[in-house]
DNA sequence: TCGATAATTTAGTCTAAGCTAATTTTCTGT
DNA sequence: ACAGAAAATTAGCTTAGACTAAATTATCGA
């Protein structure tokens, strides 16, 4: 019997360390000081500050100047604070028709407010769906996060044909560009050619031809083709 | 040009005070610390620093020892918050099957998070209704709230059929208990008794005959029966 | 391997919002 | 009209979370 003792209440800049810190540790192993100052938006003192205390609740472990990982505990509550923000991103594009360049800030915050009742009977009635409209995969109630190996549309060989299973969040111009491109997860495209020294890309989607730079490309992840829709 | 500049961003706990400050003003024109403490759960000292901040931000207007009332930014704010907690609640109501004893305490966290837009993409999603579930009417968008004077079921005449208009949303056993009453707003209902000494009131609901204490009675507010459904 | 730079932490401040204990003002009942 | 009760405020602390400036530790390049 895994004791899965509740988390208790945690203010929401606890949970959005908590978020960030899961985000560097998956790429990374450890999360930096600076990095988790920058996705912040804060002081990197600040954070040493927060560092110590979500240190003392034991949702962290740090070790000086070398950086820090969630515990037991600190990985379940992220887990919560992102199942919650997908699962809202999910609902208001498909409940309530929010265009997907804005559900991000929105849940943003509702994350820190929402009960698990309200998240569960949102995820009910839209499906339960898998991900959420940027293809981020949302973590299930018991804290399960399938996230497939995705690969950065900026690293595909040119002539293959991949399938855009995600792409960046945060930025609404970006995703009022890409949504006018076609860009989005589902959709499959083929790499036509790629310039040398960090050059355009260009991609084939759907019959249209498009260009994009290097930067865009990283933030968009791919997998293989789909089987045929 | 009445200038509606925009209030900035407010703290949650400030949006509380404001609500409350809101209804004691408008039950008995102005609002005291203790009272204002009282509802808020909250002690004493701790609302008269609140009122400080609240008048420094020219929110609120105080007369020391005398109480205090919304200036009208403060009640513009007030009813922003109180339209987003009255949305809410009929939202998640109507759209997600939540039962009526519960959606207080999560309106009572949402309406911090939401957007304008949120709020008005779930307003229209069920239909601009007037009232939340409990029967509180709904300021609209650009701050104007209808209330009509109800009366407390409690100082109802024995033998008046009237109609329930509204109840107390905050204690959700109550809430449960009415329901079982049949107790609902819309509902009409006949005064059949009442003890004196503060005796229970005997009501006919539908065809049943439900006795209540006055104290419950207080709760409910009613007004003339409405016609033929 | 040593010194510069980058990363991190410490020291010290600030604000919001809460608390208790003590004080001040207002109100009320005789 | 005044004494005691009730209401409100002040004084003084506490915590979370942010900041800047200064100090410390790591790391990397020559």
């Amino acid at each position: 019997m895994t004791s899965v003792k509740a988390v208790p209440v945690l203010t929401a800049p606890v949970e959005d360390y908590l978020k960030i810190i899961f985000e560097l540790e998956t790429r990374a192993g450890v999360a930096g000081t600076n990095e988790i100052a920058a996705k912040l938006g804060v002081a990197a003192p600040s954070v040493s500050g927060m560092i110590r205390r979500l240190a003392e609740h034991g949702l962290i472990a740090h070790e000086r100047y070398r950086g820090v990982r969630l515990t037991r505990t600190g990985r379940r509550a992220a887990l919560r604070t992102i199942r919650r923000h997908r699962v809202i991103e999910a609902y208001l594009t498909t409940a309530l028709g929010y265009p997907w360049d804005r559900v991000h800030a929105e849940a943003e915050r509702l994350e820190h407010a929402a009960s698990d009742e309200l998240i569960d009977r949102m995820a009910a009635a839209i499906g339960e769906p898998a991900t959420d409209p940027h293809g981020a995969p949302i973590p299930t109630r018991d804290g399960t996060l399938v996230d497939p190996p995705l690969v950065p549309l900026a690293s595909v060989d040119v002539g293959a044909r991949v399938c855009i299973e995600r792409v960046g969040d945060r930025d609404p111009e970006q995703l009022r560009y890409l949504a006018e491109l076609g860009i989005t997860p589902g959709r499959q495209v083929e790499v036509l050619s790629r310039a040398p020294y960090e050059g355009p890309i260009e991609l084939k989607v759907g019959r249209a031809v498009r260009s994009i730079g290097p930067a865009l490309a990283s933030q968009i992840l791919v997998g293989a083709p789909r089987a045929a829709r």
